[in-house]
DNA sequence: ACTCTACATGAGAATAATTCTCATGTGCAA
DNA sequence: TTGCACATGAGAATTATTCTCATGTAGAGT
């Protein structure tokens, strides 16, 4: 249950912080934007404030339950900490993005981390192109 | 010399465009938020307006003279675009970056667009970590 | 060199995303 | 239950960036 994870990362459990962390699991998009959250729950009858929003967000983000990617051009989104570590790729037409693990990048990371004489903590990645005239929903062709 | 380089990609050659490249290239740090230039070129004397600056970065990131980085946390950041594409790191404490460019993480990148049907046309890697406590010159040990 | 025009500029207003403030509300340990 | 540390909503404030507009100027054509 969600309570469970709230309270397991220290967290009071609070109507606000509950209904983000299930619109977050139960959203058709996987990667979301504050503003869209905002969106969707008031939309929903919500009576929640959008600094609220920002305000679990950053608690989730800092308590892993949630990450956070900045795509170029777009606005700072978030999805839910489920499964293994992924990375994106978004097309520049559409806007789909779509997620991979690579076990070679993520290991030459850590190689070149290391050869520089850093200690990892984090990465980001995301490629950025163009899907496959079959696939894209570009607005405009 | 730098109004060829202005020539060369279209760009009218004006006293502030020309000021800012060169801003860019003798400057100490590589990388440079839109404030720093603006701000080293108001102490240097010039006359120059922020939005200025800022037109002229979108427009030689256009032009493909300059990238523009984003790092967590930090404002967006601008490098001259010489030599060969590299990619960063940067120490989360005294916030030093680093450039390293890996052929096999690079190799990687198109294969796996190209499996997942996308045409891979650009791409955001950056690590962060820890530098060693030798190089680190963090404000707070 | 002179002129004309499309493009560039500086200053400040405007926008967009995010964070802060503060008065009020509430989860939960005791 | 009660108390209080923490959470919340609303709106103001901040930050980074872009827009507007009146004026200036690079450089093509004379
Ligand atoms: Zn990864
Ligand atoms: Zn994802
Ligand atoms: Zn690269
Ligand atoms: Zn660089």
């Amino acid at each position: 249950m969600e309570s469970e994870e709230l309270r397991n990362v220290g967290l009071k459990v609070t109507t606000p912080r509950l209904k983000i962390l299930s619109l977050l699991e139960n959203a058709k998009a996987k990667h979301m934007t504050a503003e869209t959250i905002y969106r969707q729950l008031s939309e929903g009858g919500e009576v929640i404030g959008l600094a609220t929003v920002y305000r679990a967000l950053a608690q989730f983000e800092a308590a892993g339950l949630i990450t956070r990617h900045q795509f170029e051009g777009g606005q700072t989104v978030f999805e839910l900490e489920r499964g293994p570590h992924h990375d994106h790729i978004v097309c520049a037409r559409c806007g789909r993005v779509e997620e991979f693990y690579d076990k070679v990048i993520e290991d030459r990371q850590r190689e070149i981390a290391e050869k520089l004489g850093f200690t990892l903590s984090d990465h980001a990645l995301t490629l950025y192109g163009e899907c496959s005239n079959g696939t894209c929903t570009a607005k405009n062709g």
